[in-house]
DNA sequence: CGCGTGATTGAAACCCTTCAAGTTTAGTGG
DNA sequence: CCACTAAACTTGAAGGGTTTCAATCACGCG
């Protein structure tokens, strides 16, 4: 069930096009960390100290309504950077959450990495810059589609653009970073169903 | 009915603390416009080949749904700016519009000016991080308000948030960025209203 | 096996939209 | 300055889409 590593140097050296020399310098202000199933990597009221770069598993960054229910604002599998920018870069009190949807291999990235790598490695501040690029890229396609398409539509976005999530997170999950309910979720996927058995 | 001027050159010195000696450098990259209401600044399917900052005026930055219907993703005031960051970062066509909601001056930054303004002044290029992690706080929160408060949530989030804004764009343009038609707003006000007036 | 979690389904309720008036407001030209 | 018009806002009734709550089913795991 695991899917492929992806390690944090090797990233660098491939997208990021940072110099083997530069690499090992700036390995050495990361950490590594595990993280169970389940277990919390982050907590609203606590600043988020680290951006989490995922090596292998999966997380899920996400916030808790006052009527309890979770909101998931974005998922992380291998490859990605989660973590809550607003609280990391303005030094606030996060309002969100971030727990392992699977064992996860996580590098804890501080503020020593950004400030020491972007002196060291121009390729991996130009690289930084384009991950926030691509960053507000997704977030806004994704308010768009919020407060343009409606559920099924969104749910037809979500498959496309995540196909290997949808097979590795629960379905519920999904519904809640679609923004609707379980429930919800399920009858979109019949009618499509329907809908497909019947084409005319 | 005119609001208070935003200068782009006194922005730069009081918010970026960019140098003087530097920003007569950079000036020379910029140049000024005026967009009359209802004026297009961008099109959907054109590349964005700039951002626009709004010295006096107002833009609005929405997308067009396939049943012709707006929906408002950024209103950009005095002293904020506005511009699909993805088209004009990764070079490709937008599928956002943008116009004047009222007469607006703005200045028209573009490639030349991001590239030589980061290498001029190191002032400049981490006030233009700051710039960029801030509009990620300001999309991320509006995700999770979309994916978790109903409308009338929503709609005092953003009175709370601008309440200027509320007094200069119709009342059909709140509800176009909440993500819900003019009529449903108009309800979700006449229920506030209620309220308010017997608030046992 | 039995338990818990996740998915489905049904019925009622609710929120919001749609469509179609009607009312108010603002701007324009006579 | 009034009259006219268009745009913006409101209101009502009907309908659609989603939620809620509850019951049921399916599955994996101790």
């Amino acid at each position: 069930m695991d899917q492929t590593e992806c390690n944090f140097a090797e990233y660098l050296s491939q997208k990021a096009s940072v110099e083997e020399k530069h690499i090992k310098q700036v390995m050495t202000l990361v950490d590594t960390q595990n993280f169970s199933k389940g277990e919390v990597v982050l907590s609203a009221g606590e600043r988020c100290r680290h951006i989490f770069y995922v090596e292998k598993g999966l997380l899920r960054f996400y916030s808790l309504s006052e009527d309890g229910k979770e909101h998931i604002v974005q998922f992380g599998a291998e490859g990605w950077f989660v973590g809550d920018r607003s609280s990391f870069y303005f030094d606030e009190p996060s309002a969100y959450y971030i727990d392992a949807v699977e064992n996860a291999q996580v590098v804890l990235i501080g503020h020593d990495f950004f400030d020491q790598a972007g002196t060291i490695s121009e390729e991996y501040r130009s690289y930084n810059e384009f991950l926030l690029q691509n960053h507000v890229r997704h977030l806004q396609n994704r308010i768009n589609l919020l407060i343009s398409a409606p559920a099924e539509k969104r749910y037809l976005d979500f498959v496309k653009m995540y196909p290997d999530l949808m097979l590795r997170v629960p379905q519920w999950m999904v519904a809640s970073y679609l923004g609707i309910t379980p429930e919800g979720l399920s009858r979109v996927r019949k009618q499509l169903a329907e809908k497909n058995f019947r084409p005319d």
